[in-house]
RNA sequence: GGAGAGGUGGCUGAGUGGUCGAAAGCAGCGGUUUGCUAAACCGUCGUAGGCCUUUAAAGUCUACCGGGGGUUCGAAUCCCCCCCUCUCCGCCA
């Protein structure tokens, strides 16, 4: 696959999507389990253009048979030196009428393709019914928790009083939605981003990757950001890159079009990147504060899996990325997301939520989830067992988002003082053990 | 940014208009030989889609030699545009 032309790409992307002989022989199951989710599949409209793709297929390619025999009959005559023009035109002919046949072909591929585009990933049976984040189930954690002993004040307070966090001036840099860090709060991040990626590749067995933070189209339909979900990213102009908005894409796309050993999997890596993300649509909904911005950074885990191991290394990487609360000293819940609440490509997630005491409530720190073959399969990633190649079972989390966390850490250890007392485990990381109000930057 | 050289199957690498899905070698897979290993020999060995078939296999057809478009009865091969890689120069961290 060359990275320049988007048309091959999606062509090629959505031929590879789905099993579509899994979907024709199972169409009613798989219309129905993608009711779970809310979504309604035209199972009619399905039937019609699959069948009406493969009739114009089968006599357009009955007639490339033809037209491909007969030249090279020409070529034979030609060798022998007999006179070749009354063939050549009927052949010619024939050609034109192979080109109208093949634009009809494509029209019909086309349409089928785009239903297809749209329809996301087949649920777990593991999977709680529901149709929004109101039938999310606990699986673990979420007991009420003591309020502080005195009115807690939100990060967007805290920070700039401690100095450590600048609205004004990166509204001036750069635009609503960014923030500055200063000082212990700059510092904070780095230890945070520090703290996940030891404990994950030394603990939890990762590999870390410093991926590209820019990517191009092919690696975004490769996870399934694209087509659907453009207007949530942000592109270069006149390039074909955009800004990645979670290290999801460059870490899963790594082996796009590769076919890995079976007995090499699980395959885990771990990769610190910024993210970028246009929150499109989002107007009003987290506007103070750090917990939604156009940059963040994120430590993310990804793991490539055996098919049948892909649910077993769900829970593990979801383990993992609660590890990091728990060593924080953060509290926590854990919710398996509804059918009706998944994301586009998921057949099972859990998201991880912080308590954030100025809300009163848990806030999602990270998602994990298990896309099964649906993102291998648009990415080409295989495995090979033996002799057999089939797609692999793709998997990822935040572990965790670090933004998220140092509002919870902020939060969470501020003081009657206003000061803000660092866990243990992360002060070797901080040099510090206490945040306390620095002066005026400048 | 300027100049040049390239992109062919898992890899190396032939092929410059016709019977080429593509020589050869390596790797892989199956087998023979072998006390075991190695070697040797024989065979096999791309992907996707359509038809056929209960499914699969087998068979058959179509497409694919970086991507797109064009010329032609016919394109890996000729023409145009784009992408990528490498080398040299410039610039920069």
């Amino acid at each position: 696959m060359g990275g320049g032309n988007v048309g091959a790409i999606v062509k090629w992307v959505f031929s590879n999507m789905y099993d579509f002989s899994f979907f024709r022989n199972n169409l009613d199951a798989v219309a129905e389990r993608l009711a779970a989710r809310g979504f309604a599949l035209d199972v009619d409209a399905f039937r019609a253009l699959d069948a009406g793709r493969r009739t114009a297929l089968t006599e357009s390619e009955s007639l490339q048979a033809r037209r491909k025999s007969e030249s090279q009959q020409i070529g034979k005559l030609k060798a022998s030196g007999a006179d070749t023009e009354e063939l050549q035109a009927k052949v010619r002919a024939m050609g034109d009428r192979v080109a109208e046949l093949e634009k009809k072909a494509a029209e019909l591929d086309e349409q089928f393709r785009e239903l297809l585009a749209g329809i996301p990933n087949l649920p777990h049976e593991s999977v709680p019914s529901g149709r929004s984040s109101e039938d999310n189930i606990v699986v673990r954690g979420g007991e009420p928790l003591a309020a502080l002993p005195f009115p807690a004040k939100a990060h967007w307070d805290l920070g700039p009083e401690l100095g450590i966090l600048d609205f004004d001036r990166a509204a001036k840099v750069t635009g609503a939605r960014f923030a500055v860090y200063v000082g212990l709060g700059a510092r904070l991040e780095r230890a945070l981003i520090n703290f996940m990626l030891d404990v994950h590749t030394r603990e939890h067995g990762y590999t870390e990757v410093l991926p590209p933070f820019m990517i191009n189209s092919a690696s975004l339909y490769g996870t399934g950001q694209l087509p659907k979900f453009a207007a949530d990213l942000f592109k270069i102009e006149a390039t074909d890159y955009w800004l990645a908005p979670t290290a999801e894409v460059p870490v899963t796309n790594l082996f796009r079009d590769e076919t890995l050993e079976a007995e090499n999997l699980p395959v885990s890596l771990c990769a610190y990147t910024p993210c970028f993300r246009s929150e499109a649509g989002s107007y009003g909904r987290d506007v103070r504060g750090i917990i939604r911005q156009h940059q963040f950074q994120k430590v993310e885990l990804v793991k490539f899996t055996r098919p049948e191991q892909s649910f077993d290394e769900l829970e593990k990487l979801t383990g993992d990325a609660e590890d990091i609360l728990k060593r924080l000293g953060l509290p926590f819940r854990t919710v398996v997301l509804c059918t009706g609440d998944m994301g586009f490509s998921s057949a099972k997630t859990y998201d991880i939520e912080v308590w954030l005491p100025s809300q009163g409530e848990f806030k999602e720190i990270s998602s994990c989830s298990n896309f099964e073959a649906f993102q291998a399969r648009r990415a080409g990633i295989r495995c090979r067992t033996g002799k057999k190649t089939e797609p692999l079972h793709t998997l990822n989390g935040s572990g965790l988002a670090v933004g998220r966390t140092w509002v919870a850490l902020v939060e969470n250890y501020q003081q009657a003082d206003g000061t803000v007392v660092i866990p243990e485990a992360l002060r070797p990381y901080l040099n510090a053990e206490r945040i306390t109000a620095r002066g005026k930057l400048g």
